[in-house]
RNA sequence: GCGCCCGUAGCUCAGAUGGAUAGAGUACUGCCCUCCGAAGGCAGGAGUCGCACGUUCGAAUCGUGUCGGGCGCGCCA
């Protein structure tokens, strides 16, 4: 549900402007490209609610002083009860207005009906949009990696879900190739060697502690094959053991998905097969040496790429392609892929694949969110991380030293662009001092306050708010009225981080707020117009932190 | 060599559509609990936004070049 009780300010201000300009200058109305005003919010707070540069954009075209031009653009300002006193002129020639406070506390009204809700959108209404993440292959448990990816997606997931679109999350597995043949050799050499059978180790193999484990128990349940001679079953035992050491801890990151999408059934199905045939017959293939090569250059990839081996046997990134055209074709006029960003290299010849096809998938299909690499710190030494090694920090081990909400907060906080030091030694000794704390903090001091005025909050909603006049409030108000935007910003660009950004700022703006002003006042009418204040706020921490999946909590 | 990402305070990092005096956390110093919870707040110092040139009334933001760091460039996945 949108709340679409959420009052616009901004255009309605601009459309003002916008009146007072062709009022004031009609050549730039009559005019082929007609100037259209922005509005803009100034972060300074002593420039008021609202800014307007357009005296500045327009000095060369009008040949005008940009003072000049807003001073005629201000007199021509039809009147307004949105706008407090006339709009200051300042420097060079922005103009700088100010909110009447009845249009400012109009958001808390809209807080209280919209609820839960408060911030959604039906701006995707209608859309089928795919995010795809993690797809860890089943080798192994998921590590710091995945769990940036899985943090990272989820709330992709739930930002595009706050738009309103159909969301769906996919999880692709890729259980068909050379390295999960690999991880049933690993296994087959560990219960070979627990059956004191000198063998030597797979060069490739896995040499992870969880490879000798599986091997137990797997030896434990077939006892008919003690050393592991069923290579068919030794490999399908470990996948189906890592898998759901993968499920148990992906749901105790609390993420879950829609679709677990297989590699193998693209052979099954028959559909890599048919992405082969599809693309030779768009004539965008060609033999040499053997192999069956994509020319993938025709579509901007650096060089041409091998689809068939001279073996037979096909490239990954055949399936891959197949897999992203079952995406189109199952509806998804938009997909999100989220991997790290060492597997940057592939995102050309993916969308070179696609568009090699020829079957209208858009473009940039489907776009990648990369998020790089992790630095894990233990002991004031990076921690290598490497699967064959068997030595790394799982997501498990992060989930139990830091806590869920930590996790997950830490890593949405930082845009996913940026390389991430996560230093496990400072996020165990400090956990209390975790960014996350202070944002659930300031939820749960609020809801400690509620909880000694002992009222009931719904009694708020239509409280007389013209007591709100200090400038803590008019920060709060103005933060709270920037959510929806936030929300659409960090949905469009793809951004979680800026949730996180915007939360702390909210709570610091609440903690200043609380050590500045009393809430349970003498004054009925001021302690109302606080304690609404206070209550839009919670609703607000509670919305933006559910979008990170971070709990709220009431007492901590 | 080519491609992608990053370079902002001592450290870890934010800075959407180019705007006004570039921000937060942390660390350091000093203050502040007779409303709830000091897991908090207030104040202070600390930055030629890697460098150069360009576009613009205006550049941390856009463009080109350059330096530094990470990653990727296989008939591996």
């Amino acid at each position: 549900m949108p709340s679409d009780a959420t009052p616009d300010n901004k255009s309605a201000i601009a459309g003002l402007f916008q009146q007072a300009l062709f009022a004031a200058f009609p050549a730039l109305r009559d005019a082929a490209d007609p100037f259209v005003i922005d509005v803009e919010k100034p972060k300074n707070p002593d420039h008021g609610h609202f800014a307007v540069n357009s005296a500045l954009q327009l000095a060369k075209r009008l040949g005008m002083k940009p003072r000049d031009i807003a001073l005629a653009l201000v007199a021509a300002l039809p009147p307004s009860d949105l706008i407090s006193g006339a709009p200051d002129i300042a420097g060079p020639g922005f103009i700088n207005i100010r909110l009447a406070l009845t249009a400012e506390t109009r958001i808390v009204a809209a807080i209280f009906s919209a609820g839960d809700n408060f911030g959604k959108s039906a701006a995707g209404a209608g859309q089928k949009v795919m995010v795809e993440f993690v797809s860890a292959n089943p080798t192994g448990p998921l590590h710091v990696g995945h769990g940036r990816g899985a943090a990272t997606g989820d709330t992709l997931a739930r930002l595009l879900d706050a738009q309103g679109f159909a969301v769906s999350r996919e999880f692709y597995y890729n259980d068909a190739g050379a390295q999960i043949n690999n991880l049933g050799l690993s296994v087959q050499a560990r219960l070979r060697e627990r059956a004191g059978i000198d063998a030597p180790f797979p060069e490739d193999g896995y040499r992870g502690l969880y490879i000798t484990e599986i091997a137990e128990r797997y030896a434990l349940k077939n006892s008919q094959d003690p050393k592991g001679e069923d290579l068919d079953a030794v490999r399908k035992f470990a996948v189906a053991a890592l898998r759901h050491e993968q499920d148990l801890d992906l749901k105790a990151f609390d993420v879950q998905f829609d679709v677990y999408y297989l590699e193998s059934s693209l052979y099954t199905d028959g559909l890599v097969e048919k992405t082969v045939e599809h693309l030779v017959k768009t004539g965008h293939t060609y033999e040499q040496d053997g192999a069956l090569w994509l020319k993938s250059t025709d579509y901007g990839d650096d060089k041409d790429r091998v689809m068939r081996k001279s073996d037979g046997s096909y490239t990954y990134f055949v399936p891959d392609i197949a897999y992203h055209v079952t995406k189109w074709q199952r509806g998804f006029t938009r997909a999100i892929t989220e991997l790290g960003a060492d597997h940057h290299g592939s995102l050309a010849r993916m969308h070179a694949g696609l568009q090699a096809m020829e079957i209208g998938v858009p473009k940039g299909y489907p776009d990648y969110v990369l998020h790089q690499m992790i630095t894990v710190m233990r002991g004031g030494a990076e921690v290598k991380i490497s699967k064959r090694a068997g030595s790394y920090v799982t997501l498990r081990d992060l989930i139990d030293e830091v806590g869920r909400d930590a996790t997950r907060y830490f890593f949405v906080m930082r845009k996913s662009d940026s390389q991430l030091t996560f230093d496990i030694d400072l996020a165990k000794s400090r956990s209390e001092d975790n960014p996350v704390y202070y944002v659930q903090y300031a939820h749960a001091r609020i809801c400690s306050v509620m909880a000694l005025w002992g009222g009931d909050p719904a009694t708020l909603a239509e409280v007389d708010l013209s007591p709100l006049t200090s400038k803590y409030e008019s920060g709060l108000l103005r933060a709270l009225a920037d959510f929806p935007e936030l929300i659409a910003t960090a949905a469009r660009e793809l951004s979680p981080h800026l949730v996180c950004v915007y939360l702390a700022d909210l709570a610091a703006k609440l903690h200043s707020y609380y050590n500045a002003e009393k809430f349970l006042v003498e004054n009925e009418k001021l302690k109302l117009a606080r304690l609404a204040l206070i209550v839009a706020t919670r609703q607000v921490l509670k919305n933006g932190l559910a979008v990170i999946g971070v709990s709220a909590p009431e007492k901590m």
